[in-house]
DNA sequence: CTTAAGTACTGCAACGTTGTATAGTCCAGT
DNA sequence: ACTGGACTATACAACGTTGCAGTACTTAAG
């Protein structure tokens, strides 16, 4: 029904590999016969099929991005981020919610849209190290995690020293009795490991107990469940680092609905920057990733490999992002 | 390079339409030879090519769904809604972000995508009432707001009436001098107008006065701001009606941070139960749409109009969703 | 005046899939 | 033994596009 390349062609008067040259530039078009062509797409509204595109040229012009899930604000953000870099490209990016599945992740790193895209960029939750590795020819990008030197590209912050440069800025303000909250034993939760990490040298450093409390995953319930157990439970801290926002704005609600005064009795300070954070009361300090660099560099990364020059089958690349700490009211006044 | 049914009917020693009919599940098919293919199709690891069945089919398997942004929670969550919704029905949903772009929007409807795509779900920003009906054949269901009696389907909560709820629930509480934060003036604006006449009904039927305050856009900033306005402008409210949990997370921080008790001194409402409001000090009350509902039928009614059955041609449907009146802290208390 | 190079355009094949048409085999009911 | 039907499998064409090869004409160079 959609008029082809034949119905302009017959339209124009000429043949249907003469449109397609119009379409696609080529040089050694009469302007005449260029111009009457234009004319008949215009007039029949002529849209390429990008299937058979797809077909001929095994290109489809679609990158995929595997993320847990939008609806985490940190998430949404940077999956924004990457639409518009893929944009400058002319991508398409087509978002996959793996729910933090290991099933679905699985299936991503074993190709199961091969055909439909050229690309992906993938933020794995469930799957770590190894199960990584089984690749399936589609050029991939990790994202967050630094990777058992896998054979993919990769690009992320170093969590272990942002994570430090967090709790270093809890110990600054004199605080003594420093939880975590985000604590995650499974093998896969490299980025719950990492922070902790971070989190564990820099008391070890100054010589203080960790007061370490697990989660089931990263959302503000799990911050605030987690908040709730800490008070209940012994003496309460004078500071808290919270894995992510998300978990830290759960923390904060516990701390205020039980009366206590945020930084007074207990600082709190998150990580990723989420826009929530800064409107907030108090206002929520964290580490903040250059969450815009991150999306570019995976686009450019995934970019190189797609195209024909040397790097398309270069080693795989870490590439390292900078993140930054931002102090607002959380952690501001003195204890 | 990856292998197609010539490569698997090769191995297992059939024709290529053999190996078609086992993939599809056509029934005649003799156990033996099944099995036989289903081994050559697991030994290649064959994956069907999506593009050559677009091609042959017309029937892509994807969909597009249009916001104007991910980064907006509301948008983020019914996004996510839609994505599982589709998922049942083995869709892939392609996302575009408008950034509210009137272009963008119009290259949308006019049908940009229309070989990619099979429907569009689209929750438009910057184009109202007949610019929504140049349809481009592709089936569309519109999301949020009542168009203009158009050509497409449409789901929509009923958000005079919404609007009507909250601000009805602030004069409840025995408020008097009733704010509203989200006017907005472009013709486009459908939901802001929708909203600002159930506030305005409310207000006259009780003999108020109207405190209309004008936004850009519906974030957090410029709720802080048309608040921070609204305390420097003569006599201050004492409720406050935003026409989104954004506005009225900004409008909250811009009170306790002026020192202001919400609901104390300034009762707030939002509108859309986001998440956040869920966990900020105080508890935000505001107006909940059944977002997976309006998630599931928009998927249903485009699988109508994708289907083969009477439905698919008949005249566009306008679906209206439930929405009910949730308090929570920021309003829970007496003047 | 011939040759070579460049320009303007065309025809054919192929990408991987599936619908239609077809042909052979086997069995049950006449 | 003969017909009709169900079963199994195959060949061919077509979806819309583009790479390649090729034709015909024009112009510049030798």
């Amino acid at each position: 029904m959609p008029p082809g390349l034949k119905d302009v062609a017959a339209r124009a008067g000429v043949s249907i590999k003469t449109v397609s040259n119009v379409v696609n530039g080529y040089v050694h078009v009469a302007p005449a016969t260029r111009a009457r062509v234009q004319a008949a797409i215009e007039a029949l509204g002529y849209v390429p099929n990008m299937a058979a595109r797809q077909l001929r040229s095994g290109r489809s012009g679609v990158i995929a991005l595997a993320v847990p899930e939008l609806q985490s604000p940190y998430f949404a953000e940077v999956a924004g981020l990457i639409v518009q870099a893929a944009e400058q490209r002319s991508w398409t990016v087509l978002i996959d919610q793996t729910d933090g599945q290991a099933e679905r992740e699985r299936n991503l790193v074993a190709g199961l849209r091969r055909h439909a895209i050229d690309g992906l960029i993938f933020s794995p939750l469930a799957l770590a190290g190894e199960e990584l590795a089984h690749q399936s020819g589609t050029p991939m990008v990790l994202l967050g995690e630094r990777v058992w030197h896998g054979p993919a590209d990769h690009v992320a912050i170093d969590n272990t020293a942002a994570a430090a440069d967090a709790t270093r800025h809890l110990r600054s303000l004199g605080r003594r009795r420093i939880a975590a909250i985000g604590v995650q034993t499974a093998p896969s939760a490299v980025t719950a490991h990492q922070r902790l990490a971070g989190y564990r040298s820099v008391l070890a450093e100054a010589g203080l107990e960790t007061l370490e409390m697990p989660v089931a995953s990263f959302h503000r319930a799990d911050g605030a469940a987690a908040m709730a157990r800490l008070l209940d439970e012994g003496e309460p801290p004078d500071a808290v680092f919270c894995f992510n926002d998300l978990l830290a704005l759960g923390a904060l609600r516990t701390l205020l609905e039980r009366g206590l005064s945020v930084p007074g009795d207990v600082a709190v300070i998150g990580f990723d920057d989420i826009e929530d954070g800064r409107f907030s009361t108090p206002t929520l300090s964290t580490i903040s990733p250059d969450a815009a660099r991150i999306a570019q560099l995976a686009v450019d990364l995934l970019a190189e490999r797609l195209g024909d020059g040397p790097a398309a089958v270069g080693a795989p690349r870490e590439l390292r992002v900078d993140h930054r700490l931002v102090v607002r009211e959380s952690t501001a006044g003195a204890a």
